[in-house]
DNA sequence: ACGATGATGAAC
DNA sequence: TTCATCATCGTA
C-alpha cells in the first residue's frame, strides 16, 4: 500500500508515477482491483486550472490537508471526481484520477468504485476502504507514459489549459 | 452536438 | 437570494 510519502511529492512527479499502480476499493468485504491508467496534475493555487486558485473555499478544504488525503468533489449535477491530495499540508494540490484499465472516464470511475462524498477529506487507507497498491511486477520507469494537455479547463486560459499535465499509460 | 442535473461560489 | 458555471457522460 503506497503511504504518505509517495504523495508527499511534486504533484507533476504523482501523476507521473501513479499509472501503473493499482486503485483498490474494499466495501464490506468485497474488493476491486483498477489498474491506473490516466491521471492529471493539478499543480497548486499558481495553476488557473486547479480549485484552489481561487483560495479555500468549503468544497475545496481538502486539499489543504496533508498528502493522501482524498478530495471528492460534484459536478455537473451528477458526477463524483476523484483526487488524492499531494504536497504539504497547506500547499494545495491534487492528482486526479481520471481512468483505469477497466474503465475509461473519471465519472464512470467513481460511478463504478462507489466512490462519494462520504470518502471526502478522509485519507486513503485500508480503514477508509480505499487506498493504492503497486505491484512489484511493473516497473514504471518502463511504461510508456503519453503526455496531453488537461481536458475540460478551458476556463484557466491557454496558458494553464495547454500544459501537458494528463499522463496516460499507453 | 446537445441536454441532463444540482452543488458551488461569486455577485448583488 | 439569485445566477452562471462546471476537472462529464449518454444519446442523437
Amino acid at each position: 500500500m503506497l503511504s504518505h510519502s509517495f504523495f508527499d511529492r511534486k504533484t507533476l512527479t504523482v501523476a507521473r508515477e501513479l499509472p501503473g499502480k493499482y486503485l483498490v476499493r474494499k466495501i464490506n468485504g468485497k474488493i476491486w482491483r483498477g489498474k491506473i491508467t490516466e491521471t492529471e496534475a493539478y499543480v497548486g493555487p499558481h495553476d488557473l486550472a486547479c480549485h484552489s486558485s481561487r483560495g479555500k473555499t468549503p468544497r475545496n478544504t481538502p486539499m489543504f490537508a496533508e498528502a493522501g488525503t482524498i478530495y471528492v468533489y460534484f459536478t455537473y449535477g451528477m458526477h463524483w471526481m476523484l483526487n488524492i491530495v499531494t504536497e504539504g499540508k497547506d500547499f494545495p494540490a491534487a492528482v486526479l484520477i481520471r481512468g483505469t484499465e477497466n474503465i475509461t472516464g473519471p465519472a464512470r470511475l467513481t460511478k463504478f468504485f462507489k466512490i462519494d462524498k462520504s470518502l471526502n477529506g478522509k485519507k486513503l487507507g485500508k480503514k477508509t476502504g480505499l487506498w493504492i497498491e503497486s505491484d512489484s511486477k511493473i516497473e514504471n520507469s518502463k511504461l510508456k507514459i503519453l503526455r496531453m494537455p488537461r481536458v475540460g479547463v478551458a476556463y484557466a486560459g491557454k496558458i494553464w489549459a495547454n500544459k501537458p499535465y494528463r499522463f496516460i499509460q499507453s
